[in-house]
DNA sequence: TTGGAATAGTAGCATAAGCCACTAAATAAT
DNA sequence: ATTATTTAGTGGCTTATGCTACTATTCCAA
């Protein structure tokens, strides 16, 4: 009498792991995990695995505004804005006012900031290593190529 | 001289996306997406999808404790806790103290909780529904199977 | 040119999630 | 039995993300 509702599961009761049927359960429960492992990797750095990234794609896009880097990360523009407070906090990363459109503010990477992505990027290279070896690169490089779809545009207009 | 520096990325330049290359934070990236979307369609119920995945987990386990809760959801306790705090607040949730070990509590649903969680099975259906439509059944299965891997074991212990 | 719409950010609040330190309860070891 | 150890939770701090409301600029149209 215990399940009689549930997410398209084929039987149930315990250990039926409804939710392991849930797209995006499933997505998040595994971005938790990964997370975790790529934290260990950097954590000599002293960075965390999403503020690597931000770096990353700072240095990337170079010097893009705030909206573009929200825009590039698909993150909310003030979301992102809260994620590069620890960043600037610790002077890895610092704002400067477009003169053309005094609205604009561009995100830059100071010399410290460069430095730690460095530093930071060779623990990256470890941890990307270690994923790829226990998952298969061929294997990864689909994963990667299959999250892709989901946050292109396409999906977003299919779904 | 920009990207001298980079996550075995081909090329480089703008354009380059060279996070694209990182495990992590594609996985993270479509996490994201896929949470607004799966949250902007159980937003009629009040829960967020991640509240929906709680109650859902509560509901499939039968009153887990704390610990087993979190552990099924690879999440740390003091986390799952925290997240079980809008539910509680809101009466759809509700713990107990197991009498035979007075350190385990059990996380149990109240009927509100309940009733929630049927309305939100609905939601979620349709969310679900989109999700393989837009994605495919076979293709999402087979992601799902991806990332139940890269949650096991087998994958922590190779890394 | 001036008032309204659009754009870029900021500020505050809320949930999601992890870490560490601490308490309480049960178990094992001596 | 008494202590040491382990197990289960709690609390507080931090970062990750999102939403909404508000401000500052810029742009466009009447």
């Amino acid at each position: 009498m215990k399940n009689d509702i549930k997410p398209r599961a084929p039987k149930s009761g315990a250990g039926a792991e409804m939710l392991s049927y849930c797209n995006n359960a499933s997505l998040r429960k595994a971005a938790r995990r990964l997370g975790k492992l790529y934290d260990a990797v950097l954590e000599p750095s002293g960075l965390k695995a999403t503020q690597f990234s931000l770096l990353t794609q700072i240095f990337d896009l170079g010097s893009p505004t705030m909206a573009g880097l929200a825009k590039s990360l698909l993150m909310d523009l003030s979301a992102m804005r809260h994620s590069l407070g620890p960043l600037m906090r610790d002077g890895l990363v610092r704002l400067r006012v477009e003169p053309k459109d005094r609205r604009v503010k561009r995100v830059i990477l100071t010399p410290a900031g460069v430095a730690k992505f460095e530093e930071a990027m060779q623990l990256w290279q470890k941890a990307q290593g270690r994923f790829e070896k226990a998952f298969g690169s061929a294997r990864a490089a689909k994963l990667r190529s299959e999250l892709k779809f989901l946050t292109s545009e396409g999906f977003d207009d299919a779904f």
